[in-house]
DNA sequence: GCCAACGTTGGC
DNA sequence: GCCAACGTTGGC
């Protein structure tokens, strides 16, 4: 079982939105960047855990935990001329994007700030890529101590 | 394969 | 809105 975290903008899909989907359940969808591509295709299983950041927003920080609920599989959006996701190089035959699917776990009664986890940069979070310089994944995995550590902080 | 131009991300 | 730090594109 692998940790990880996901970045989403709260204005096009934030952990409320999750909360309101049928079975609290959707598909994590719009990637367009090859290594977070590979990430979701290659690397999830079901079972594993994520935590959802808010990015892009007044209080960018983690909202709460989702539970992966597929393997990866491809992203449909690519594929709707109709969708802002829409990718003409991407084929059903050929997919060149992939989605795995979320389930809400658990909404945080608060939302642990970035700037809380930027308290801890030097120590217990050393390391942790989402406070890396320049990091610019929507998907990074997380470890086990790092997860452990900033459960703990709710 | 190089690299300039351009587009995107995301905190501030 | 600004801008640093990327990733992508396309001419050569």
């Amino acid at each position: 079982m692998k940790y990880w975290l996901m970045k989403s903008e709260p204005s096009v899909f934030g952990i409320d939105d999750l909360a309101a989907a049928p079975k609290r359940t959707s598909a994590w969808d719009g990637v367009r960047n090859y290594q977070v591509r590979n990430m979701l295709r290659d690397d999830f299983a079901i079972g594993d855990l994520a935590f959802f950041y808010h990015s892009s927003c007044e209080v960018p920080g983690i909202a709460g935990i989702v539970e992966i609920t597929s393997r990866g599989y491809p992203d449909v959006t690519a594929f709707d001329l109709k969708h802002a996701n829409y990718d003409p190089a991407s084929k059903p035959e050929n997919p060149r994007w992939y989605v795995v699917d979320v389930r809400l776990q658990k909404k945080f009664p608060r939302v642990i700030t970035l700037e809380e986890l930027r308290a801890h940069e030097q120590g217990k979070l050393r390391d942790l890529l989402i406070l890396r310089r320049g990091n610019r994944l929507s998907i990074t995995p997380v470890d086990a101590a790092h997860w452990k550590f900033i459960a703990g902080m709710v």
